[in-house]
RNA sequence: GGGCGCUUAGCUCAGUUGGUAGAGCGUCUGGUUUACACCCAGAAGGUCACAGGUUCGAGCCCUGUAGCGCCCACCA
């Protein structure tokens, strides 16, 4: 056998990974003991739009532990992998590839666009399952998955149409959150508020009939022109006379009645409301209680309609607010303009300002949805780790407002439903139908939108495993841990807790795992444009892929976000090569002894077998609570500060003196053979490189069985000596003496091999009793 | 307006049934020990934000205060 070089070489890493692949290791199949249970993590299908960042390391991180944990413990264990399309975002990210090319939408066709970002999603996917081989991911690529692959689409449409003959799912002439830049309506979580300060202008509204005014206060004066009515709130004494009167709206002199409405706060404004039902939520919302027409004066590229009058057609809307502003100076109808700060709705991805527009969409009916799902984490079918984020759940669910699932893009799974000229909409589970069951013409046209990537992405764990009738889908769901960032939590992990249960009626996961953010050193969020974006794969190119996933687990407690430095990983990689030396120094210094008596160990022998048992229950029980950190923080611990500062030290004196050499080299391997096992879920590609140099089994690392305990009985009396001699050292060391001098010891009980034990460890003349 | 966190050694953070404060990095002292200088031996450094309470005992439980951060919301 080869003498180990000082380092392990990263170059390895590759190399294993291809041997686990080619063994066909990361199949589920490959452990096949029924009693031991089956065990499913599906992966959050990172996006195929670009490269992945530390969030999908930790991510991977920790669910190759769990994976590598429970197939170790002989599960029948499936990690199933994929990528996401990723609708919108990828749309945000194929228009700036357009621009580059100087080029722009508008250059092509509908399918010609589709095929172009296909091609881009193909590509990006291509490197980010080689980014995540990097990682060391174990899962099992046979059963990889696109969110466009055709039978995921299949199931996405059945359930679609069933949600629809279930009238869980309707279209309707609802104000959305409408994007003019992106030609886009949204749902309510894809918007963000940014805080802006604005004018908040004053207008006299005249009362019909009498020489009086009614004065309402408004950031955006142009939306007047589509005012239907005014409201106040129905216990405002200051209003009450005027409650049923008729207000005249100043330049277009419509009339418009004054309503009263609970919604209405008395304290903000003037405490009279213009209503909007075209252009504001709760003006719409407020026009659909009391029956206000909404009259659209804003179109889909946020210019006035001619519903605004000819004075304002055509015109942008900062532009007509400025001549609206002007007409009512010029009438004298200002009251007063003061400067506020409100919260202004922008779009999550560019910024830019939200139009609410009412168009026609399709929503789904969420109310019972959340409800099922709301129950099923009360009643823990599904737990949160930590549980701290249940709450965040509940707080989310309560307040759910009906889904718009459909998007103005080309990039994504088209809404199967068919409109006829007559009117009639056809849903369909993805057939073309014919003609019109109603007027039987065949001129058909299909929806051309498609759907929020979050309505297929809330189907992935049962549209995956094969619903309903496919092998996957009986043997593993519910899948057990559905891992990820705590910022899709209600986008993605809400939705799929919802959709799962409608569907199958089980929850679809068992336990949820949230993991933090990965923030910079300075505990900022990464992004591109502050340019402090730290790239994985230069890490493990630098550090090895082993040392990056130690530096996210370690001392980051679940949930909590991590602040990135490179001093981190450093450490990591320094363990690493620590692992690698003791490898070394075991190889070099003992041979396969397999004869020995536990009667006949050493004091140490017996004190190291003990720790490791501790060890391993602790760690065990880590993993199990998911405290990972915690089980990797003991581990870490054991090897360095116990194994390698303390055993090995001593295992030094009894080899090099020939005393009680088989038991001494028995117990470095056993307790090394089964540390090897233990750190495998979390550096999974030394350990396994360290045990194929070493030749410590047959078998590959990856399938070797979890160690429970060493299976050594220890001997109390035997650690209590061995204590002795720690303390002993510990004392002599503290004392920082002189090779010169003596020590003495009071009342020992030390024989004289152990007094020569402590004598090999520190630097004195003589220990005298 | 509602909700959720955080405040522990110079820095980044652990600390899960309440029982004498921990790690890594940094700093300082000493080491050419034949596994490892990506190392070894040691040291300094904390009234666990603050104020009350429960308890034999509180970093941990309860109440309140302050500062910081995040999420949601129909402030027109």
């Amino acid at each position: 056998m080869a003498e180990l070089e000082k380092r392990f070489d990263l170059a390895q890493e590759q190399k294993i990974y291809e041997e686990w692949e080619k063994g066909g290791y990361f199949k589920p199949e490959i452990n096949n003991d029924k009693d031991k249970g089956e065990y499913c993590i599906i992966m959050p299908p990172p996006n195929a739009n670009g490269n992945l960042h530390l969030g999908h390391a930790l991510m991977v991180a920790v669910e190759d532990i769990l994976i590598r944990y429970n197939r170790m413990l002989g599960k029948k264990t499936l990690w199933l992998p994929g990528a996401d399309h990723a609708g919108f975002e990828t749309w945000v990210v194929f228009e700036k590839v357009l621009q580059k090319q100087g080029k722009s939408k508008f250059d092509f066709d509908r399918d010609d666009l589709y095929k172009q970002i296909w091609d881009f999603t193909q590509n990006n996917k291509e490197v980010m399952v080689s980014q995540l081989k990097s990682l060391g991911s174990s899962c099992d690529w046979s059963r990889e998955k696109f969110t466009l692959d055709k039978d995921i689409v299949k199931t996405v449409y059945k359930i679609f149409k069933k949600m629809h003959d279930e009238g869980l799912i309707y279209r309707g002439n609802r104000i959305v959150n409408w994007d003019p830049y992106h030609q886009t309506g949204f749902s309510d979580l894809e918007i963000n508020h940014v805080e802006r300060k604005t004018n908040l202008t004053y207008i006299r509204y005249p009362i019909k009939g009498r020489e009086d005014f009614i004065t309402v206060a408004t950031t955006r004066p142009e939306t007047m022109l589509g005012d239907t009515a005014v409201a106040v709130n129905p216990n405002d004494i200051r209003y009450k006379n005027l409650i049923g009167e008729i207000a005249v709206l100043p330049i277009l002199n419509r009339e418009i009645p004054i309503i009263a409405d609970e919604a209405v706060e008395m304290g903000f404004g003037t405490g009279a409301v213009k209503i909007t039902p075209a252009h504001d939520n709760l003006d719409f919302e407020i026009g659909e209680r009391h029956n206000l027409p909404a009259i659209q004066v804003i179109d889909k590229f946020a210019k006035m309609t001619a519903e605004a009058g000819n004075d304002f057609e055509g015109l942008k809307v900062k532009e007509a607010r400025t001549k609206v502003l002007d007409k009512l100076e010029e009438l004298k109808l200002i009251e007063k303009v003061e400067e506020i700060t409100h919260n202004a709705s922008v779009c999550y991805k560019c910024g830019r300002d939200i139009e609410p527009l009412i168009t026609e969409q399709w929503f789904i009916r969420v109310k019972d949805l959340a409800k099922s799902a709301i129950e099923a984490v009360e009643n823990g079918d599904t737990k949160f780790v930590t549980a701290r984020y249940e709450k965040i759940f509940f707080n989310w669910m309560e307040n759910l407002k009906d889904w718009n699932i459909s998007r103005q893009i080309v990039w994504g799974i088209r809404i199967p439903a068919w409109f006829c000229e007559c009117g009639e909409i056809m849903v369909t589970d993805g057939e073309v139908p014919k003609k019109c069951p109603k007027c039987g013409s065949p001129k058909l046209t299909q929806d051309p939108d498609t759907f929020d990537t979050w309505f297929s992405s809330a189907q992935w764990p049962y549209a995956t495993l094969g619903y309903p009738d496919g092998k996957d889908y009986q043997d593993f769901y519910p899948t057990d841990v559905m891992e990820t960032a705590w910022d899709i939590l209600i986008f993605w992990v809400a939705r799929m807790i919802m959709m799962g249960i409608y569907t199958t009626g089980k929850e679809p996961f068992k336990t949820v795992y949230i993991h933090g953010l990965i923030r910079d050193k300075k505990g900022a969020k990464m992004s591109k444009s502050k340019g402090n974006v730290v790239n994985p794969m230069d890490l493990i190119e630098k550090y090895g892929s082993d040392a990056l996933r130690l530096s996210l687990i370690m001392g980051n407690a679940p949930g909590n976000d991590l602040n990135f430095m490179e001093e981190k990983i450093i450490g990591s990689r320094n363990f690493v090569t620590k692992l690698w030396n003791i490898a070394r120094f075991i190889q070099m210094n003992t041979e396969e002894v397999n004869n020995v008596s536990h009667e006949t160990f050493t004091i140490a022998d017996n004190w190291i077998n003990s720790e490791l048992n501790s060890t391993l229950k602790l760690v065990t029980k880590n993993i199990d609570t998911y405290n990972l950190n915690l089980a990797i923080e003991e581990l870490y611990d054991f090897v360095w500060s116990k194994f390698a500062a303390i055993y090995i030290e001593s295992a030094k004196f009894y080899l090099n003196n020939g005393i009680n050499k088989d038991n001494v080299s028995f117990t470095l391997r056993s307790v090394f053979r089964h540390v090897i096992k233990a750190l495998h879920p979390f550096m999974p590609f030394v350990t396994e490189e360290i045990w194929q140099n070493l030749k410590l089994s047959d078998k590959m690392l990856i399938v070797e069985d979890w160690p429970n305990n060493n299976q050594v009985e220890t001997n109390e009396a035997a650690i209590k000596k061995f204590n002795g001699v720690i303390a002993v050292i510990s004392d002599i060391r503290n004392k920082n003496m002189d090779p010169s001098d003596s020590y003495t010891i009071d009342n020992s009980e030390f024989s004289e091999e152990e007094i020569n034990l402590i004598m090999s460890q520190v630097k004195i003349r003589e220990i005298k009793h």
